[in-house]
DNA sequence: CTTTCTGCAAACTCTTTGCACTCGT
DNA sequence: ACGAGTGCAAAGAGTTTGCAGAAAG
């Protein structure tokens, strides 16, 4: 019942951290390189189980494939809607989103995902400086 | 290229208003009421009409298929990992995220997605009350 | 009439799974 | 050796799409 030290689950794990929020698609190229007999059903075996073990996230885009996050800590996302980018929103945007109200009508909050979306500043730019400055 | 008033779009906005968060297959169900012969097909395109239009949003949970929101008044939800049910919030919680940072760093903020997790009132009774109130 | 929309069924994308075999431990 | 993990290929879920015919304007 014990979980094993696979080269496959290693070069998943080493993968998701070199890569920036990859797809599981992305993870089976990258493990493929070094792997390449690995299967992509065993990438995500592997990926579930970084999941499930609390090693990794999945953040879910509208109508994308997940996307698979190393950095377990808190922190919220932004969407490029340009060029697709997923950005850790470490400090700059953490919300205390007050749970009490919830919490007295007998709700019990686990946790919250936080998504913002727009276009980030490179694609900002491409894309006429439109209100993005101010 | 005008849009047409089309008696299975009227069905689908209908059932939309009818149910609560439903998935594409739920407003299937309920159009067939009406309309036994529609087809899937037409309900998700008709969905995506509406949801073109500003008249519907969309609902991504973790790994579950689509849900339709009815109400496009800006609001966040409250995803019940007991029952499932997605429970609208609309004032209770609406935390001010503070964008300018992002904005002043170069980031068009178009709009953000929250969602907080857990157990609704009736779920987390039934789980034993942990933590529920307080 | 013209053009959009529909029903149907097939196709697609992403993800999961059954099975026989492999490889950690 | 035992059994978790693997590769492969097939199945599954949800959603999209091509096409011929129906119907809205």
């Amino acid at each position: 019942m014990r979980e094993r030290r696979t080269r496959q689950l290693e070069a998943v794990a080493h993968a998701l951290h070199e890569l920036d929020h990859p797809t599981a698609a992305d993870v089976f190229r990258a493990v493929r390189r070094k792997l390449p007999r690995v299967s992509l059903g065993t990438v995500y075996r592997n990926l579930e189980k970084l999941v499930h073990s609390e090693k990794a996230r999945v953040v879910r885009v509208q109508g994308e494939p997940a996307r698979y996050d190393g950095n377990v800590l808190p922190h919220d996302h932004f969407v490029c809607e340009g060029c697709g980018r997923l950005i850790d929103l470490s400090g700059e945007v953490r919300p205390r989103v007050r749970t009490d109200r919830l919490r007295r009508e007998g709700y019990v909050v686990r946790g919250r995902v936080l998504g913002l979306f727009g276009l980030c500043p490179r694609c900002g730019r491409e894309s006429g400086e439109r209100n993005g400055a101010a």
